[in-house]
DNA sequence: TCACTATATCGTAATATACGGATGTATTGA
DNA sequence: TCAATACATCCGTATATTACGATATAGTGA
């Protein structure tokens, strides 16, 4: 079995950052759509934008999404191809 | 996109409850032993019983592991297949 | 019943997370 | 330069998590 328990920090983190409805929403929605802004996760989730602003910087500060800006959207997408898979695993494409 | 976010809570929970070093390392034990009980987690790992058992209990009420009592030993083993299928998407089979 | 091993639970202190209002910053268009 | 939009950050508070020693419980064999 494994000795070192730091080895398995990297994903501990990824995981512990998907391990919240919100931001899993986020990422499902990402996924999905390849790629959406702040505003639109708004529309879609009852929650302040403040506060969905600090999940998607948790996203983010975990190497899972990254955002690109054009004017004054940013557009996030997912940059970490593990986390896809995860997705897809949980959720897989049907009825959507 | 998707509007309820009480629809990812039972994975979100998955998540979480993956979401930390030693229980990572837990699952990864279990996994590539095909079962294992705390007695054996302890000795790969550094922490002390209690500790270890509580990340057991963790997992075990997100779901993700069962225990089977032999004696006075408990073997664990997986329990959800996703989780599998996770762990095995973080922690490919090679060098071990 | 007693001692022993394996595991769980309790109590509690330290730390981390979640939330949301208020405020700050960047970009664009007028 | 000003107002508007999109997003981030700050701050205080409430709640959850983590860790671990101490203690409890379950099972076994003598």
């Amino acid at each position: 079995m494994e000795h070192d328990i730091k080895k398995f920090d990297e994903y501990a983190d990824v995981l512990k950052a998907m391990g919240h409805p919100a931001r899993l929403c986020i990422l499902n929605g990402i996924l999905r759509t390849g790629g959406c802004n702040v505003t639109h996760i708004q529309e879609c989730i009852e929650l302040p934008q403040s506060t969905i602003s600090q999940h998607i910087q948790k996203l983010r500060s975990a190497g899972i999404i990254e955002g690109t800006r054009s004017g004054t959207e940013i557009t996030y997408t997912l940059k970490n191809p593990k986390v896809l898979e995860i997705i897809n695993i949980l959720y897989p494409q049907e009825e959507l």
